[in-house]
DNA sequence: ATGCCAGGATGATCCTGA
């Protein structure tokens, strides 16, 4: 079983560069985030004609996360427990953002995840940023508390560089956000209620990154962060055989600013599919 | 402090991203 997460940046820009990737790297479940569109613009045939089906959250131009899966698509949740609301404008209520997505596929539960930008320190989006994340680890520690065994996958883009290590430059990040304590704090409040880090083990640093900005030349200057991640409960990380970062996707023209992470997962005991 | 690049919406310019 192959599972991957990427920030695809626009679905309906990218979607002839991702389902190509699809098909090449052989991959059975793709989280994705900020596809940038509605649901009724999610483009689903060139998926479905993979093979792949398609569950997706968007309500506007901003945010919007999707699974795409060839083994199965059940139990589909928009949003998790306590998700924080935000509001773009003080007239605008305040709403959940499309930033969280569950399913169930292959017999893993699977969250494709969006965690907001934070902006900058002194920006409410930062205060919004650590609710989520802390709303977030709380729904996820209960989903363990139910069930210790339960193969669990937190993925996407977690607008956190969770160690010096991550970043290409600490003195370009000084002040700015991803790189903060209570960032960093809250990143690993995560991993402490039982999600690690299931790539970092086959995708030593430093210098390993999944995101470079398109100004300035960053991927040409080896100018990175590591932002997006696959975290995996217990039972999941136990069964977690490879993992690469698909470094290749971000070159050439109309490439997403973000590279795909991918892990290949043994099967299941007693587990007959393939 | 700002633009640097890119996508989207709107209609030459703003908002957002990280």
């Amino acid at each position: 079983m192959r599972l991957a997460t990427w920030n695809v940046n626009s679905i309906r820009t990218r979607v002839d560069r991702v389902t190509d990737w699809l098909e090449r790297a052989d991959v059975d479940v793709l989280a994705m985030q900020e596809t940038k569109c509605t649901d009724a613009q999610f483009p689903s045939m060139p998926f479905a004609a993979l093979g792949y089906e398609v569950a997706h959250v968007g309500v506007s131009q901003w945010n919007g996360v999707a699974i795409a899966s060839r083994v199965g698509l059940a139990d589909i949740e928009i949003g998790f427990a306590g998700q924080p609301t935000w509001s773009s404008k003080p007239d605008v209520e305040a709403t959940a953002e499309a930033r969280a997505l569950g399913a169930t596929c292959g017999g893993m539960r699977v969250w494709s995840l969006y965690v907001p930008n934070g902006r900058s320190l002194a920006d409410p989006h930062y205060a919004y940023k650590l609710d989520w994340l802390a709303a977030l680890r709380d729904t996820a520690a209960g989903w363990l508390g139910d069930d210790a065994g339960a193969p669990i996958a937190l993925v996407g883009d977690w607008n956190i560089a969770p160690t010096d290590e991550d970043v290409w430059s600490t003195e370009a990040y000084l002040g700015h956000t991803h790189v903060s304590e209570p960032e960093r704090a809250a990143f690993h409040a995560i991993n402490n209620a039982g999600f690690t880090d299931v790539v970092r083990p086959f995708t030593p640093g430093p210098g390993v990154y999944t995101y470079w900005d398109y100004t300035q030349l960053a991927f040409q200057k080896r100018r990175g962060m590591r932002i997006d991640f696959i975290l995996g409960s217990p039972a999941l990380a136990a069964r977690v055989r490879h993992a690469e970062i698909g470094k290749d996707e971000r070159r050439g023209k109309g490439a997403s600013d973000h590279a795909p992470v991918l892990i290949d997962l043994d099967d299941q005991p007693g587990d007959t599919t393939q």
